[in-house]
DNA sequence: TAGATTGTTAATCGATTAACAATC
DNA sequence: TAGATTGTTAATCGATTAACAATC
């Protein structure tokens, strides 16, 4: 991966939809699928599929297409799932605990090895056999322990501050479920997971959608379908 | 929003961030703000912001920039935030719950009403206040009872029947958080929350980023960082 | 009025799709 | 070999950026 020339962040992004699919197709024990096929399933074109797999090499064969383990194994290269990362949870409130409570990452070599938290009814506590700390040892674990992620699950208020911080003490990447934008140094790599604004855009097409057309559909389910009307403030 | 010209998704995901930064703006008592400062502010071309804003409308004015508060509030109303919406919960585990528990959601008018599941254990609890009702009886409330976004967080073997059981009793939105693809008809909208795939993304970036140079930064916090091996399987 | 900044058209850039020679 | 399908170049499409006349 050293002197190649940069992949574009739309074909990263399909990399793990590609994993998954060809993830399926093994334990369906199907051995070989042409682009063309795997372009009718992922519902993509058979042209950008070659030209993905074709920004890390030639993984196919003429005439016969890609063999499906091999490809599997090459993208589970590519992606860096064929080793262990160390994780922690900075905030322990319910998406915070949600995640540590999901054994798969686990299974996938995503291991959580803490949680650190202001509020002193959590510290102390285990979450699945995890520890939850004071944040304030926090800067110490990091200098002491290998830490490639940081999810970030604390409130906006304070998540630009911990980022800072962790950016300081060594830790590459973040993976940001507090809603508001990272400021970190050009060689720490920021993931966003801003759940309000997935369901924004969710809403926005809803709604485009059902204003478009007439009336129509609103009574699918035989109800009248008034808006309600919003009713108190709002802050996050 | 009737016969206008197809907003294009990379517009409607930026709308979301646009309307953070005008509510922060707000909270700041900041009146005003031109395209080039807000450009400035959210590390974009204010030139975009000027195109994103003008599929809408004009909302600025020439020499002075945009009035704070006012595009606020038509961002507001073109994402349809203005009313209130009402969501079911489908799969009450760890991701299910923590949602539910998300409070912020209720203050934006995303109501969850109720939850679903198949777990004896959890039927007839309630979290939040919000009851856990056998997934049996989803067909009858779905169709007595308007909602607009059914959540997906269940394992990603069922996600597939209940999508398409949803959309045939009429729910227009899907917010899915179950690790697969779901095929639904036309009229129906399918956001994706695919949370393994969004670390895979980052876990490549940083590991593009740090094997494009010599292993300088890989001793940033004084540690040796030999890569951790793989242990054992995978499957989700 | 003069200065600032929009709304919008035109230019550029990048990503997707089509086409096809190479070859298994 | 003949048929199938890749890898790759060329064409198209769409999104971003630049430029500037309109105008507050």
């Amino acid at each position: 991966m050293d002197n190649e020339k940069k992949i574009s962040s739309a074909v990263i992004n399909r990399l793990p939809r590609y994993y998954r699919y060809l993830g399926d197709l093994l334990e369906s024990d199907i051995t070989r699928i042409s682009s063309k096929e795997l372009s009718t399933k992922m519902n993509i074109t058979a042209s950008q599929i070659r030209q993905d797999l074709n920004n890390f090499g030639g993984f196919g064969q003429q005439g016969y297409g890609y063999n499906v383990e091999y490809l599997y194994n090459e993208i589970k290269k590519i992606l860096g799932l064929d080793r262990m990362y160390n994780l922690i949870v900075v905030g322990g409130g319910n998406i915070g605990q949600a995640l540590v409570n999901y054994t798969n990452f686990e299974k996938r070599g995503f291991v959580i090895k803490a949680v650190f938290d202001v509020n002193p009814r959590l510290i102390g506590m285990t979450i699945r056999g995890i520890g939850v700390y004071d944040v304030d040892s926090m800067e110490e674990y990091v200098k002491n322990n290998r830490v490639d992620v940081a999810i970030l699950t604390l409130p906006r208020t304070q998540a630009p501050k911990v980022a800072n911080d962790l950016a300081k003490w060594g830790v590459k990447g973040m993976w940001n479920f507090s809603h508001v934008d990272l400021q970190v140094p050009d060689d720490v790599v920021v993931e966003n997971v801003h759940l309000t604004d997935s369901l924004m855009t969710l809403l926005y097409k809803i709604n485009e959608m059902y204003s478009e057309e007439n009336d129509f559909h609103h009574m699918a389910n035989g109800l009248p379908v008034k808006p309600l009307t919003q009713s108190d403030a709002e802050e996050e």
